[in-house]
DNA sequence: GTTGACACTAGACTATACTCCAAGGTTTAT
DNA sequence: ATAAACCTTGGAGTATAGTCTAGTGTCAAC
């Protein structure tokens, strides 16, 4: 059992932000203490790390709550309806992972052109890159 | 030349985010005409493309309107400044690459687990697909 | 037994990224 | 020549995701 400042330690947000996170459903303390503290699990690391990956990556709140909620309504939910969210997300984190391998080519692209000394970045523009991408 | 409404057509934003962009320094149209009316050149519809994709991925447009600068700043900066600013933004990104992978990789555990019939989806979580992934 | 670190709530405030509206000027098609 | 469709600016409003403050309560250590 965390205290929320143990938790935020742990899991690298702040107080607030936690608190804030349990007003919007995303992690709910399992107990209070009689004074009314939040006492979290140890697992809730992980949730919140999950939280942070999937926000960093594009993610809104809504929608992590949305995959995170599907583990809540699985007596509810048949298998097909949970499917059929995730497959749609897939799709999303399809389009989303083609995008950032683009931007990265061009990034590394970018970054070699440069590599050379400290003379004027004449090339040295990411359109540029990506357009050299596209042609190829 | 474009006007805003043919620009904001053909990619796919809206007329008040294009004057939003210019605001903030992203998109700036070529030229005026006589009326005041923005034109914009062809090329700004992969410009902008670039802004939404950047986006996409968790970009804020501070750091896409700072990756676009490189372009602007090409006479006043050396490459190797250039090339510092890259390479921080390709450590970001490989993070970011290796997150979403993570992310696909559990919702496509949770699919498969899904695909079976329409049984109540009792091992359908997400944080259950990535502690599963995490043990591999 | 009191001080300092931590907890609680409610509500105000901030940053980011739009989005909409009002009041007006321009262009185009009939 | 006039109406519809488009453009202009400035400013207000919205959604998302926190972040901060005030006022109060709790707990651990000295």
């Amino acid at each position: 059992m965390l205290k929320i400042g143990e938790l935020a330690i742990l899991a690298k947000v702040s107080r607030d932000t936690l608190r804030f996170y349990e007003r919007h459903g995303l992690v709910t303390p399992n107990h209070r203490n009689d004074a009314g503290y939040r006492l979290y699990s140890a697992s809730d690391v992980h949730r919140i790390s999950f939280i942070l990956s999937a926000k960093e990556v594009g993610f809104t709140l809504n929608e992590i709550h949305q995959l995170l909620e599907l583990e809540v309504t699985k007596d509810e939910k048949s298998c097909q309806d949970v499917k059929q969210i995730v497959d749609t997300k897939i799709a999303v984190v399809n389009q989303r992972l083609a995008d950032i391998k683009r931007i990265k080519k061009s990034l590394q692209t970018l970054s070699n052109a440069c590599s050379g000394g400290d003379e004027p970045a004449t090339y040295c523009t990411i359109l540029g890159a990506l357009s050299e991408q596209n042609r190829e």
